[in-house]
DNA sequence: AACTATTTATAAGA
DNA sequence: TTCTTATAAATAGTT
């Protein structure tokens, strides 16, 4: 306890260079993932799957509720011969997932931005105004520059 | 801020009797868990998968680097037929295009924040590589945080 | 949807 | 690795 330290940091989003630090930040991180899914679906009472592979990818982790495969299999769906109607829906699940995605790496990407830049408010507000609107759970063909 | 308003509350962990509790409850839970699935992701290089159905199980949200399909494919191994695997193929077409049309939107964007904000050379640069790599031609496999 | 007191997560340091 | 600690981030309860 030097009167110096500082404690916990605000750290960039990006890939940790040295791989001792690297493994430990997994080591930490990855548990709290866990948890964080496993409160969600006891306290909401939802179906949650989470896969991840090691930083060497030599070991998977798993979380399941009620388990991995009845989750994958609902999410997949039991018929891969499906009709043109559910494909049209598996599709558009699909791409309702990359979307939100790309909103994710979005907001990183805008986060480092800002801290790198000092950009402030404005930046904020759009990202804020984008996050309420939700546009990209509109249909696509809606999806405009008046939106963005 | 009444005087006497305490803040968050430690909570037992069990399921939400009041539904429109738990229904705001999951929104604000929901996207924190994808965040720290992004930020694992990021920070340590790792793949990683997440399917989450609603409460009410009529939606589904999925987050996955590089993407659910590559981590699901690794985990249960290669054994998808003909069929699924063109199927999946129509399906990424689709996908590809309406990203493609995504990311115009998201260029024209980042250009109406320049203009307006003077961001300058990184946003630029940003845009630049991405254009220039066209990631999101690539196979779903490797479309991943590093291409962003 | 916003606020805020408090709990939880975690970057660094030891 | 495991523990500590100061600070960042998430969130339960309230409005």
């Amino acid at each position: 306890m030097p009167r110096n330290f500082v404690g916990r940091q605000k750290v960039e989003m990006k890939k940790i260079a040295k791989q001792s630090n690297l493994s430990a930040c997994f080591s930490k991180r990855r548990p709290n993932v866990f948890k964080k899914a496993s409160e969600l679906s006891t306290v909401c009472g939802v179906d949650i799957a989470i896969i991840v592979f090691s930083p060497n990818k030599e070991r998977v982790y798993s979380f399941g509720a009620p388990s991995v495969e009845a989750v994958m299999h609902r999410y997949f769906g039991q018929n891969r011969d499906a009709t043109t109607s559910s494909t049209f829906v598996r599709m558009e699940e699909l791409r309702k997932a990359k979307i939100e995605h790309l909103i994710i790496e979005l907001t990183n990407l805008l986060a480092q931005l800002e801290s790198k830049k000092k950009l402030g408010a404005q930046l904020k507000m759009i990202r804020k105004e984008n996050q309420e609107k939700k546009w990209w759970t509109a249909p696509i063909e809606n999806l405009g520059l008046e939106e963005l």
